[in-house]
RNA sequence: GCGAGAAUGGCGGAAUUGGUAGACGCGCUAGUCUUAGGAACUAGUAUUCGGAAGGAUGUGGGGGUUCGAGUCCCCCUUCUCGCACCA
């Protein structure tokens, strides 16, 4: 018969529900693991193939956990604010809560059917107030912190999506994260999160925490701290400066003229009359260069003179600033020193534009190149000559400081997190502008601030809660007075900073979250999720985490120790989307053979965290596996059941079957938890594969104890892969309680896996001549006669001079001949 | 341009510290059973020479270290990802 998945699935789905197995006791903190999915966001499409691939893997390591005896915490939920609910709002006029509630509803339906072992009462989504009203409260604790702030600032502006974005969310080549549109620049006053203060703590952090290097090598170039200095430079003719900063203080001799980047305040102050059109003219022209023109490397390089000088505090001399386009108002102080002999910019700018170049670091000899930027001795620097890079740098800050002219710096490329959006289906920014008082935060006590039901969605670039009347107007908490409502909306991210503290009781009413639970469930053991995430999300959350700790409200510096990316299921190469019509749909194959197999084959495919091309062509043998797995459990039926269950065997006393049959289930015992701990899935469902094998071969021939120890470990060893199988099979052998009621794991019996012979190849010249089964640990005297002996080693060695012999037991045993 | 990773049969992919390359699965070939099978089972399956025994070649390309290299070192090619004038 074949194995009736449907049926079977449904039941234990029910049981598993009714006996609510899976809900965890989180005051138990004894053996406590907390397993953790990036959430889901609801959205009208249906689980994919990456859906599965993300959750159904990471589930059976939550399951391996719990059949070992770990009280494994493993909640779902959803991210439910976004731009696409709101998206769709606009192009058909359904409410975005509407939509949102009836996609949640479905998901739901369909995340059940994987048969993941989520808690369902910890489940949870952002778009309630029951939820954001915390995003609310924790944005307030930044304010009173002076975290969070409003300014002025050049701001990215996605002109599709109607709102700014933080610098995290514009990828590449200055495309919108969401939709890939070229991201604009406006000056506008928006709120963001001084998540500046934390780089320090971000970057030290990242050596604590097993993540995949790549990740933490992208957190770190995103921070990108630097050291360096900071000079001031004195205007020729006026009282105020200009400072720049470097990294290279020790070239400063070499400094033979400035260049301001176009959107430097003082530009137009210091510019000139006759430069002033060209100048102006060329700010227009950055203005409305795209992001690709103004940062491709290889174009050349353009800028005007402002006609100002600038003097050289090292040499007093007068040099020339210039604006230019490389040089940008984000990164340091928008200005810097040109030192083109050390500097291959610099270089290219002074080649272009016929400005002085002095070199400053002597050269190698033969040194052909343009710019040189290795270490050397320094040249044309007074006080500098002779020193290398390191000391010339140490000695120019000392002398800036004393002279008063500059002093060390450190300086970063990460930006504050800029939270404000404007669009409707987010956290109300819980701040309101009153006619007396000003900017005022909304007290504590009046959150949450509800998201209006009713407004217009317009796809017009206002922020739409500005529509509803009732909303934006009310009362200052201070004064009493008139006071309109910041009618902007969080950022999404922020939602997802701290939902996994959430979690641990989402309907907790005292705080954001049970801080207890907070502390005892932190950091997380095990998060997996999507890498495009590497900078935005995660490092986010590892932000508030630090903050949330400076309130007292967690103990542990650091919210996910230990990380794993699953890689991108694609097809026919491309990344899957809706929009280009590649989705690949589950049902079909859910339909056909069941939720186990598919989420078997998708770890089957290749390295979790690789990924891969889709394809269903091996799906039928992890079919195959399943029917055959079955029909040997089928066959057993009550096998454990009667009798005491032997723990171990002495293999002396067993007959060759059954000593093979012993071994390897042991060894696949081994195998399977060591490639499960370890997120190697494909390679532990192959040696359960491999021990099918062996049962087919030689299970027949063993008794029925030895029977009984085998389906019972090859059994819980399929549970965590095939969860509703492998409680089926547990009980078909005679078991009265569930697997996962009652969990069972096996330990490794070490005897069973010693071999008592061995494979040793015998190599001529390093190629293979004969192989020859010894007993194991045989010492070199013993293997050689049984070597010489064999036929087509002599063949190999006669009338030939025997250099050497390399013996390694149980291995090898090399011959090098000459002749 | 810089940084990281990858390249193994017809295909997806295995391979502790260097020690039998190709586990496991798909596909394919032959056979068994069957009214039939795109079912199930058994055997085979890197390439190549050979009737066989056995030999030669073989982990993107080239060089090196070693008794021995998919694995370590150097150079190159291709692909994927990330960053992109960061001062």
């Amino acid at each position: 018969m074949k194995y009736p998945f449907k049926e079977i699935e449904e039941k234990w789905r029910k049981r598993w529900e009714d006996n609510k197995t899976y809900k965890t006791d989180l005051t138990e903190k004894e053996k406590a693991i907390y397993t953790l999915v990036m959430f889901i966001y609801p959205s009208g499409s249906k689980l994919h193939c990456g859906h599965w691939y993300n959750y159904g893997p990471t589930d059976s390591w939550a399951r391996l956990k719990k059949l070992q005896g770990y009280n494994v915490f493993e909640p779902m939920g959803y991210d439910a604010f976004g731009l696409p609910a709101e998206n769709y709002a606009i192009k058909t006029g359904v409410h975005p809560q509407d939509s949102t509630f009836e996609n949640i509803k479905d998901i739901r339906a369909q995340l059940k059917k994987m048969g993941c072992m989520y808690d369902w009462d910890a489940e949870l989504m952002t778009c309630v107030p029951e939820y954001y009203k915390w995003n609310q409260w924790l944005f307030l604790q930044m304010y009173k912190k002076g975290l969070a702030y409003r300014k002025k600032a050049p701001v990215n502006w996605c002109p599709d999506c109607q709102t700014v974005l933080a610098n995290e969310q514009v990828h590449g080549e200055g495309e919108c994260e969401r939709c890939g549109t070229m991201v604009e620049q406006k000056n506008l006053t928006q709120w963001f999160l001084k998540i500046t203060d934390y780089a320090d703590e971000l970057l030290d952090g990242l050596k604590t925490i097993d993540w995949p290097e790549k990740t933490k090598v992208m957190q770190e170039h995103w921070i990108g701290k630097s050291y360096g200095a900071e000079v001031k430079f004195k205007l020729d003719g006026r009282e105020d400066e200009l400072t720049v900063f470097t990294t290279r203080p020790d070239t400063l001799f070499g400094a033979t003229y400035m260049v301001l980047s176009p959107e430097h305040p003082l530009v137009e102050e210091i510019t000139i009359k006759e430069n002033l059109t060209a100048v102006q003219e060329y700010k227009e022209k950055v203005k409305s260069l795209s992001e690709i023109d103004r940062s491709s490397t290889s174009k050349e390089k353009t800028g005007v003179n402002t006609g100002a000088f600038a003097i050289n505090p090292a040499t007093g001399k007068k040099i020339p600033v210039w604006i230019a386009d490389y040089v940008l108002m984000t990164y340091g102080t928008g200005a810097i020193m040109a030192v083109p002999g050390q500097d291959e910019r610099d270089w290219a700018f002074a080649e272009q534009f016929d400005l002085p170049i002095i070199r400053t670091v002597q050269v190698p000899e033969g040194w052909e190149g343009k710019a040189y930027t290795e270490d050397g001795p320094a040249i044309n620097s007074e006080f500098l000559n002779g020193l290398r890079v390191q000391d010339a740098k140490k000695k120019m800050s000392d002398w800036l400081v004393e002279k008063g002219l500059g002093e060390s710096k450190v300086n970063f490329r990460l930006r504050d997190w800029l939270i404000s959006r404007q669009r409707y289906w987010g956290t109300p920014i819980p701040i309101l502008y009153c006619e007396k008082c000003g900017e005022t935060p909304v007290p504590e006590d009046q959150l949450p601030v509800e998201l209006p039901y009713k407004v217009e969605f317009k796809h017009d670039g206002g922020s739409p809660l500005a529509s509803n009347e009732g909303f934006v107007n009310t009362t200052c908490p201070t004064c009493g007075g008139p006071a309109k409502r910041d009618v902007d909306t969080m950022d999404t991210f922020v939602d997802s900073s701290w939902y996994y503290l959430r979690y641990l009781n989402p309907k907790f009413i005292e705080g954001a979250f049970d801080t207890e639970l907070g502390k005892r469930w932190t950091p997380i053991d095990m998060y997996v999720g999507g890498a495009e995430h590497a900078t935005m999300h995660l490092l986010y959350a590892r932000f508030v985490h630090k903050f949330l700790r400076d309130q007292g409200l967690v103990d542990c510096d650091e919210p996910f120790k230990r990380l794993i990316h699953q890689g991108t299921i694609t097809n026919a190469g491309a990344k899957m989307s809706k929009s280009k019509g590649n989705v690949v749909n589950p049902d079909g194959f859910i339909e056909e053979y069941g939720s186990d197999v598919f989420r078997m084959y998708l770890m089957f495919m290749g390295p979790y965290e690789l990924g891969g091309d889709w394809s269903d062509k091996g799906i039928v043998g992890v079919d195959r596996f399943v029917q055959r797995a079955y029909a040997i459990v089928k066959d057993n039926k009550n096998v454990m059941k009667h009798g005491r269950l032997k723990e171990k065997f002495e293999v002396a006393e067993l007959s060759d079957e059954e000593k093979s049959v012993y071994r390897k289930v042991n060894q696949t015992v081994e195998k399977v938890s060591y490639e499960v701990e370890h997120f190697h899935f494909n390679t532990a469902v192959a040696a359960l594969m491999e021990l099918q094998n062996e049962l087919a071969k030689n299970l027949e021939e063993c008794s029925k104890e030895m029977k009984a120890y085998t389906l019972a470990r090859f059994v819980t060893l399929l549970a965590p892969l095939a969860p509703h199988m492998g409680e089926e099979c547990w009980q078909i052998l005679g078991n009265e309680k569930g697997l996962y009621d009652n969990p069972v794991w096996f330990e490794v019996d070490a005897e069973g896996l010693v071999v008592d012979s061995v494979t040793v190849v015998v190599q001529v010249n390093g190629k293979v001549r004969a192989k020859l089964d010894l007993p194991v640990d045989k010492e070199q005297a013993e293997v050689k006669g049984l070597v010489f002996a064999n036929d087509n080693v002599i063949a190999h060695t006669e009338s030939k001079e025997i250099i050497k012999e390399i013996y390694i037991k149980n291995k090898i045993y090399n011959i090098v001949v000459k002749g």
